[in-house]
DNA sequence: TATGAATGAGAGTTCATTCAT
DNA sequence: AATGAATGAACTCTCATTCAT
């Protein structure tokens, strides 16, 4: 046996992500048309483009792959809202921006938006505690970049971050998530923002 | 043929409705800890103290059961609210008492919200559409013997009580429902109530 | 107690009656229509008017249902054909009426023939039996009266009553039965006595 | 991606043919001793040396695989007696040929013989239509290639062969496959062939 | 790595039968 | 005699998972 230049290994690498990132956008669809209980791991690989045992060169079992789409979802998440945020100085603006930047991630990638929440108000503890552990850096960055510095800020009426952490992200996932028969939303971006900000000013 | 002493088919129909009751009990908690898909009709039954088959002599199916759970709750849960958000008079006391009662239903009958709430946010477009039906005279009372009563008071500042009905009901089911691993709520009532009222007012 | 006078034991006998006849009509529309395995009892007792148990009060199971229909049938069938049959002389006009007799039964009473037919080319040996018992006189009929006598007469072929017994029974039974879609039947009684006579004629 | 050596595929294939070839003549076992409706899957697919499930990568439901059987068996039935049918010459030869052909058939092939005629004699309307497609080509077989042949060498006095087509496949099918309790046929394919030919010559 | 045939536990549903009324 | 609520065995079908190729 020679030895097989880098790389090759390297291209190797950029495949099996390749595949990857298209089985989880196809659970992603699967998981959002049918609820975890409801989806199907061979209508999943199939859409992916792939046999129903590949699945499993990937993903250790159905549920691995709802967690690992929990986390990858979550790190989209996080850096699509926090880049936008972290533009704004002020505490009010950034919670506006939150929320509009939020609803746009969700409409810009639906199905992920609906895996998610389905856990969220879903059954399985396992599921919401994923949810939780990979969404902490969402809480860490409403609670101390926008509540705790629009209270430096004087900006909003006195409230405890940790609490209204809590309230911030279940107005916004419970809002942005609900869409009507034609997957139109029930609420706007903005409206949500505006009520949410007088919710907490002076 | 003669007839029949009348209390005779009374107490038929009274048993009859007992055990519809249980059936829905107990399929409301299963519900709630499964979801509609994970949700196993022979242990609703069994809950219940029937055998598997007693609940087709209840329900045609398993959908049918989780719809009729749905109807049924969404009766309850109108009652109690509207009997108490219409004693007050003052449209800001209203949407307190709203989310103050609607809170309090939710821990009285948290299977039940569960359930319901399951299925706001879960995949099933049928349950979405029986809950939107059923939920129709909350819709109502939010949006006239509230908010279009806020508006005549000069409380709210000017809103579209056909949009921001969306809102409140989705701020309320979202909040109220959400509780952690020990089922302690993760918020309170009152709480989200306030940043209502808040977020709503002049 | 006083003694009750005799009519009524009779009226009450005369109403049992009715009753199993009416519960026969219905089993045999359903087992026509279903086949013996497909057929339910609950729909039999309720197309006869009566609730789901009262069958219990007149056949010890399904199995018995079935039975009792077999010799019921068996016996109208006989009574029809003989009496038609036997009102000719000549063997050959004896067969031929049996053809035609035979497929107006059946175009009388086609649940009847339709039931009875499942059974012979069903696959239950059981009730394959109790419809050998109970159509003996009928092959006797034919063995005797028509086959053996057309021998006697020298209108017949050679043949073994015993065995072309089985031949007419066969033809018979396996062509007046089938009908099309709109339950016209395939064949003609006339035609099929007209082949089967010659088939045995000199 | 390379291509695949052929042989490979078509192993596969040769596979997947013995094996649906192994479920169908378990399931004409089944079928033929339970009916289909009596009939088990798991008991058919255990039959074939294989778990319940399996069956389920080759048929749609147990409706498609009595379906498919009828499809398969039809073609074999066919195959068999046109082959035997056609040496013949004289039309009351190829007549006599179809029914001792048809009666072989049926004694090597009883399971598939028993499943065919419980369908054209059981409640099923949609497999007697499945029934009568599979068998045109025979109804065709024995109205062109028998009975207008034998018009044409004026060997049957005169018939509509379009209406004794039914004569001959319900006289066929309805003694062909009866057999007693020892599975010993009722009756002897030569007898019922002169039976026929007697019938419908001149 | 990708495949897809095979598996079998588990689910919803049906329905003959029982029995208290 | 008639009722119909309750039962639970039995059935068809689904599908996550395994594994030989």
């Amino acid at each position: 046996m020679e030895i097989m230049p880098r790389f090759k290994d390297e291209d190797r690498d950029r495949k099996k992500q390749d595949t990857r990132r298209a089985l989880l956008d196809a659970a992603a669809l699967e998981f959002a048309r049918e609820g975890y209980n409801g989806a199907n791991i061979n209508r999943i690989s199939q859409a992916a483009g792939y046999a129903k045992g590949t699945i499993y060169n990937y993903f250790e079992s159905k549920r691995a792959l709802m967690q690992a789409l929990i986390v990858d979802t979550a790190a989209m998440h996080l850096a699509y809202i926090r880049e936008r945020v972290l533009e704004m100085e002020m505490a009010d603006r950034r919670l506006e921006t939150f929320f509009t930047g939020g609803f746009e991630f969700i409409s810009a990638h639906p199905a992920r938006g609906r895996a998610i929440v389905n856990n969220l108000y879903g059954p399985d503890v396992g599921f919401k505690e994923a949810l939780y552990q990979a969404y902490l850096p969402m809480f860490e960055l409403i609670s101390r970049d926008i509540l705790a510095l629009g209270l430096a800020q004087e900006i909003f009426h006195p409230l405890d971050p940790a609490i209204v952490v809590n309230l911030i992200m279940l107005v916004y996932l419970g809002t942005a998530s609900q869409v009507g028969p034609q997957g139109t939303p029930w609420l706007d971006g903005q409206f949500v923002a505006d009520f949410a900000v007088r919710g907490l000013s002076k």
